[in-house]
DNA sequence: ATGAAAGCGCTAACAG
DNA sequence: CTGTTAGCGCTTTCAT
């Protein structure tokens, strides 16, 4: 039989060390006024005797803001998102905030829903990764006063904090990676052109041809779609050609995979007799599909980046009054990391 | 130029229907007190009219219990754990809870540190999949009166509520199948059996051999770590044996895949010559490495029947008056819904 | 069926 | 340097 403890809350504390209750709030923040030495060490003895645990609740109320962050993601599942996650939750845990999960499972509805319950859980700012194009999600938060920075997607038609991967970076890494190893010919497997992703990544991939004084073959760029099969079509569409290309850039892994499967189809041996380099969506895949070269994505850092910034923003909204300020506009794009990662 | 609007609060909304607050209260909540279908009414055009949304933070403050509930894994990295995260958070969006993610990162001090946080938090309930065998987390956890479910593990020296799947019946129909394709000799590469889950899946592999009449030959297990070049080196050594072995269960797909490379360097083919088989800790295995066969594990199903036996506890503990309540010890071993998943 | 009011644990302004 | 106290927004008991 043992009797479950109520909390132990700060006038226990007080009573405990011979103090007012406000005393330990100095001792436990370290302000805003000062304490004598001796009253001090009074209070941490009392605190520690009783296992005394500040009620962050309480806290939150009383300051009208939590310590807590939404993050809005489609799916952790996706290795893509869980390595944004994990640099996130390490920066925010590093600055004293806790991160509340929210999976919108690509949904623009499921990201509504939660933005809802995280206005209610009052939480101090939003990490959102968008499942789509709406930007609905993040003039609600915006609406009710909530700072949100928008991870490796552009929306349009927002001004908003946004924070994403050097595609141009990549896509310019990956081809000067292709021609240093002797090609000349180089097939560019790419999604349809309407994403900011592909646009930059196919801008990295032509601006390598001109700084090396290559001519451009424009043929060579087959526009698909993003899953292993798109990849497979696009890369035998490409091996079609005479003379084919010798090497091939895929927009991300699942399509360099496909491409693999298409050379290996031909007869070609990758990468002896082919060379084929995606962007890593699948952290994995170059150490299950040997034959691949990926160009690092730096999601944990960007996820790293995002929660700084946002923390940032919130910090700034702590010491200004919240009355007719203007949306603080501001268009982040972080370099890149990205590196050859061959194995 | 817009100013940012003080939240709407209960009272304003009160003032809005020209009722009294604690109505408001009640047409929120559905009770505990019956009101005038017409006051209803009122009430709730108010709420609309200002885009009232109930403040958690004050609602937990008052409850003495937030809707939160605190997730601690070692990373979400890895698939494994995504996965399970992914069914828990289903459920707890379902139930009105939110998820804190907390990052043990395989050890022991961070779990302290988050337990303190989430006790500070004041969650509701905790999810626990322990990244050592201390127990520690759980006993700081059950001494502030939080529930917690452990997953996945089971920890020795506490009395708790485990989740965990069934892997006897994963090691039984893993080697059944192979049985059914013909084999008689297969080998059996483990972890060391300290582990309750290589116990459980050796266990189901031998029971498959009893129920089919085969004799067993202990010298086809091998023990071994539980990375991918562990796989290998087993797997050499099954091969060595004379006559070797010509299937092989590994405890999982790191270890199935050093197997498979192992039989390529010995020049046999998979799964001509040798079928090879192991649960899928990472979910693409079987999509990335074809020639691979992988049990199933039912992780996201595990982490909704956690996250459900995790909610039952905390409407258990609503209800009952908090003092001289022993610990309510209960092991749940779940049925796996463990399958082939052969490609 | 409704209103009034206490109080959850904390921060910070006010008063010594 | 320290004590006292007014709320933060809500639930719920006590009145009516």
């Amino acid at each position: 039989m043992m009797t479950i403890k109520r909390h132990v809350t700060r006038n226990d504390v007080a009573r405990e060390a011979g103090v007012s209750p406000a005393i330990v709030s100095y001792v436990i923040n370290n302000g805003p006024r000062p304490v004598a030495p001796e009253t001090y060490k009074k209070v941490l003895e009392a605190i520690e005797r009783l296992g005394y645990k500040p009620n962050a609740i309480a806290r939150s109320l009383r300051l009208q803001r939590s310590s807590t962050i939404g993050l809005i993601l489609p799916d952790t599942q996706n290795p893509y998102f869980a390595e944004v996650a994990r640099g996130v939750e390490k920066i925010a845990f590093q600055k004293g905030f806790s991160i509340i999960l929210c999976h919108s499972d690509y949904s623009l509805e499921q990201e509504i829903r939660y933005v809802n319950v995280l206005d209610s859980e009052r939480v101090a700012g939003v990490l959102w990764f968008p499942a789509t194009n709406d930007p609905k999600p993040h003039q609600l938060l915006s609406e009710s006063g909530v700072p949100v920075v928008v991870l490796d997607r552009i929306v349009r038609g927002i001004q908003a904090h946004f924070v994403v991967a050097d595609n141009f970076r990549g896509g310019y890494i990956a081809t000067k990676h292709l021609i240093e190893l002797g090609h000349r010919s180089i097939g560019c497997i790419t999604r349809p052109m309407d994403l900011y992703h592909s646009q930059e990544r196919v801008r990295g991939y032509r601006a390598a041809f001109a700084d090396h004084g290559i001519p451009e073959d424009l043929s060579l760029i087959v526009k698909g779609g993003f899953r292993l099969e798109d990849g497979r079509r696009a890369a035998k569409q490409l091996f079609d050609l005479k003379p084919a290309p010798t090497a091939i850039f895929a927009y991300n892994d699942f399509m360099a995979i496909g491409a693999l499967r298409a050379a290996n189809e031909r007869g070609l041996r990758v990468p002896l007799d082919v060379s084929i380099i995606g962007f890593d969506d699948i952290p994995q895949s170059a150490f299950t599909v040997p034959a691949l070269t990926t160009i690092r994505q730096p999601k944990f850092e960007m996820g790293c980046r995002g929660a700084e910034l946002l923390i940032d923003l919130i910090d700034k909204k702590k010491h200004t009054r919240p009355v007719n300020s203007p949306l603080d506009v501001q268009l982040i794009v972080r370099e890149s990391t990205a590196c050859v990662n061959s194995n």
